[in-house]
DNA sequence: GATAATTGTTATGCGGTATATCAAATATCG
DNA sequence: CGATATTTGATATACCGCATAACAATTATC
């Protein structure tokens, strides 16, 4: 026999050759996940569910959905801005911007202004009453949302996973 | 003045009063994110709508989407197992496992039986084609789509990244 | 054996996302 | 200047993911 040394053979030497971690099994009426388990995309997804969904419990009171925050949150760090620049920095379609747009205004949480610079574009203002909804879901977020996620998975890894995230967000 | 300390004293006390990274404030026409780039939930999707598009990108010459490999991962790991049960697992409603199904067995993917302990059920089972295709399909997602995240994350970040996604899905 | 529960299915609706298109306003360039 | 191109907000439309109700066939329960 001889020594050649393919492409599959130095995989598979370089790797720690590791267990299968053979998920726990227990139950026969539970399925095996498999590599599934392995799979960063589907813990990916699943995780982002449930966060979303514990988010709109949090804030239920203030009926606001994520998106409707995100956008609040950008409005008021960023005055000025008009619906186009909004909407692209948080990868929202113009033509899909404009009924979030609608929903906010007709609850009186932000305004269009028409731009004296150019007549074409809508500069987007909070309202008193905008600020103030902002006000209370930003202490709902931190103090229920952000607090439990932080207790789940400790003040460290939660840092560390808002990091990879941001990287992945970014550079990939 | 009493030395009373109230829950937000405390809460202030016990924070190492970290500066506030004011988002790098780049080009003029690059938008503040402020505690927008602090949010999970913000990061966690947008990183998950990356990691989708790389999958997609990855295993394109297979025609497979993550929820399409992800079932025949299910099916080949647990056979003999009908369509609820497999729908189930992965968090899709029965009436919505149907459609997905007919494009899989369309593309001669998977095959459904009917069971003869039960005339209700259909029995889930790989065709050869479906096997090779799930052998292909999992060689592009480990040689192209996973090793690019190892890459980007370092192996031992990835590792702990899966492991706390995982944690998020389960017990949140 | 009558009633309830389960399985796969269809129909349907809602929200998120994508593209094409339009009028008004502005920018560009000959 | 004036013709053409571009930009902005908006509408219409389509597709996908996800959710509920309802149904026929089959099986379970009592």
């Amino acid at each position: 026999m001889t020594v050649s040394k393919t492409a599959a053979d130095a995989a598979r030497a370089s790797r720690p050759l590791r267990r299968e971690p053979v998920d726990p099994a227990g139950d026969d009426s539970m399925l095996q996940l498999g590599e599934l388990s392995g799979l960063l995309g589907y813990s990916l997804k699943r995780a982002q569910l449930k966060v979303f969904e514990d988010f709109l419990r949090c804030v239920a009171p203030l009926q606001l959905t994520p998106a409707q925050f995100s956008v609040l949150l950008l409005l008021d760090k960023n005055p000025g801005r008009n619906q186009t620049e909004i909407a692209a920095t948080l990868g929202i379609l113009r033509p899909n911007f404009v009924a979030m747009l609608d929903a906010l205004e007709s609850r009186d949480l932000c305004a269009r202004m028409r731009s004296t610079n150019d007549r074409r574009s809508h500069i987007l203002v909070l309202t008193d009453k905008g600020r103030a909804v902002l006000a209370r879901a930003k202490k709902l977020v931190a103090n229920k949302h952000e607090a439990r996620l932080i207790e789940v998975l400790g003040p460290a890894n939660h840092a560390a996973l808002l990091e990879m995230l941001a990287k992945l967000a970014q550079e990939f």
